[in-house]
RNA sequence: GUGAUUGUAGCUCAGCUGGUUAGAGCACUGGUUUGUGGUGCCGGGGGUCGUGGGUUCGAGUCCCAUCAGUCACCCCA
């Protein structure tokens, strides 16, 4: 008999119990928000055609994406020969792939269902995503990601909303010192223009991302590297230069782009201050730059700053996504929540509340036979009342159906022996304090409900 | 794809410059009141020391290779 080792693949995860009450609690918590917001469900495949993802979050991202091996004799279709490399033969052997985010599966449903879909469309979506990344702390193969979204209007208010929704959710989770940074690709468009360097802009943005990482000297290497002339990197002084929005207007003057995006970025800037926000704090950021290709206009990324780990969550306008599908002029904008990494976080600051991890509240012990089939009715009371109990399946030693209530978090275990069965009077016992007391099933319910 | 680091019981680890039958805590299990857990006491099971070579009289300990995990870079949630 083979003896099959119980490991898991690289990067992927189980979750306990324990874990699972923690992760639901976020859950709902960014569920609840959604739904308040009036965003409506949505879900899509695991699995899309290889060709739905691939070019839509740049080279790396392409990189990073799960193939799925055709099934069958796809050897005897595929054509070998001298040129043939690993590259052009995955081409041959594998149509499809694990979903890599959940934006741009949801174009590909925009435009399939548009017929069945109001716009302006928001919906929302918690699903998990796969990326063939080396894993490490925060970062896993398999993560959750639960995004909301905006398609069918370019109007502004939508990301003056997503802010809100950012904040909303971090201060339910009382997530403290979150940052939500913002900028605009029209911006550093704008930016990389007058720098001389658009045919740069994807190395450009990526190389700027990293400022805080790696430092300004280190940046600017890296830019001359990538071909970036030495005389733009002074302009990329000024615009570093800049702490306030308003600093930018003269600086973009000579850029339309530039301009376009100034008055965006002012316009968000402008609402969410005046409406306020609960916990987080809104950042200006001239660095923020985000990988994925499809962004064309605000950006969005949010900070835990009391833990060292990536961002909890990211988003931003794309202004063309759908048109890789054939539907055009269709706007959308959208952020996108890490539950994992939000996990992580509110691990490490001790953010969650300790009642989340019950299940059952009571359970009967189990006395044998006669008393088990005599407590079936009152469980079923129990039930119907919406209290969650259980009753112990066999007649194992009291100690063991007690331990096993204590480790379970069980509130209460009720005991029904020969005298309960008679006098109809339950004893009830408050595992948290140890105190015993006689109650009929109809008090008992009374006092839990 | 690049670099660093670790690999001893189910889990967390100890094991000094290589030396007899490899340890602890937790977990599990049995007993300590045969209707009572979480705190006490006593007992028990469980390890080819990641794998394969090598050095040596002798390797958990040293050397090489290999695999796996973790962390960092790249990129990202």
């Amino acid at each position: 008999m083979s003896n099959t080792k119980p490991i898991l693949p690289k990067g992927m995860r189980d979750f306990t119990s324990e874990v699972m009450f923690r992760r639901n609690y976020i859950f709902e918590t960014v569920k609840s928000a959604f739904e308040r917001y009036g965003y409506a469900p949505i879900e899509t495949p695991a699995m899309e055609n290889i060709g739905t993802l691939t070019g839509k979050y740049g080279d790396e991202g392409d990189r990073l994406i799960f193939k799925i091996l055709n099934s069958g004799d796809y050897l005897s279709k595929t054509d070998l020969n001298d040129s043939t490399t690993s590259k052009s033969l995955t081409k041959q052997i594998v149509e499809k792939a694990l979903r890599y985010d959940l934006t741009v599966p949801f174009a590909r449903f925009v435009v399939q269902n548009r017929n069945e879909i109001t716009f302006p469309f928001k919906r929302y979506q918690m699903q998990n995503v796969w990326r063939a990344d080396r894993p490490q702390k925060g970062r896993y193969r398999e993560f959750y990601q639960c995004d909301a979204d905006v398609i069918g209007t370019d109007s502004l208010l939508c990301e003056v909303e997503l802010v809100q929704l950012y904040d909303d959710v971090c201060s339910q989770l009382k997530i403290p010192n979150v940052d939500i940074c913002i900028n605009n690709r029209k911006v550093l468009s704008g930016m990389v223009e007058l720098m001389g360097a658009t045919d740069l802009f994807e190395d450009v943005v990526i190389t700027l991302d990293k400022l805080n990482a790696i430092g300004l000297e280190k940046v600017k290497e890296e830019l001359l590297e990538k071909g970036v002339k030495s005389e733009s990197l002074s302009i990329l002084d000024t615009f570093l230069n800049t702490k306030t929005v308003s600093d930018l207007s003269s600086l973009l003057e000579q850029s339309e782009i530039g301009k376009k995006g100034l008055e965006e970025l002012q316009f968000v800037i402008d609402n969410v201050t005046k409406l306020g926000l609960q916990s987080a704090n809104l950042v200006f950021d001239i660095t923020l730059a985000r990988g994925l290709n499809y962004y064309t206009g605000c950006i969005l990324e949010v900070k835990a700053n009391d833990v060292k780990i990536g961002s909890i969550g990211g988003g931003g306008r794309y202004d063309d996504l759908t048109s890789n599908f054939g539907l055009k002029d269709v706007s959308g904008v959208g952020i996108s929540f890490g539950i994992d990494r939000i996990y992580l976080v509110m691990e490490e600051l001790g953010l969650f509340p300790n009642n989340i991890d019950v299940s059952t509240k009571v359970m009967f012990a189990n006395f044998g036979f006669d008393e088990a089939a005599f407590c079936l009715p009152l469980l079923k009371q129990l039930r119907a009342a919406g209290i969650s109990s259980e009753l112990y399946p066999i007649n194992a030693k009291m100690k063991k159906q007690m331990t096993y209530a204590n480790n379970k978090g069980v509130k209460f275990v009720i005991m029904v022996g020969e005298d309960e069965m008679e006098s109809g009077i339950l004893s009830v016992k408050n595992m948290e304090s140890g105190e015993q007391s006689n109650l009929s099933i109809a008090d008992l319910i009374k006092q839990l409900s």
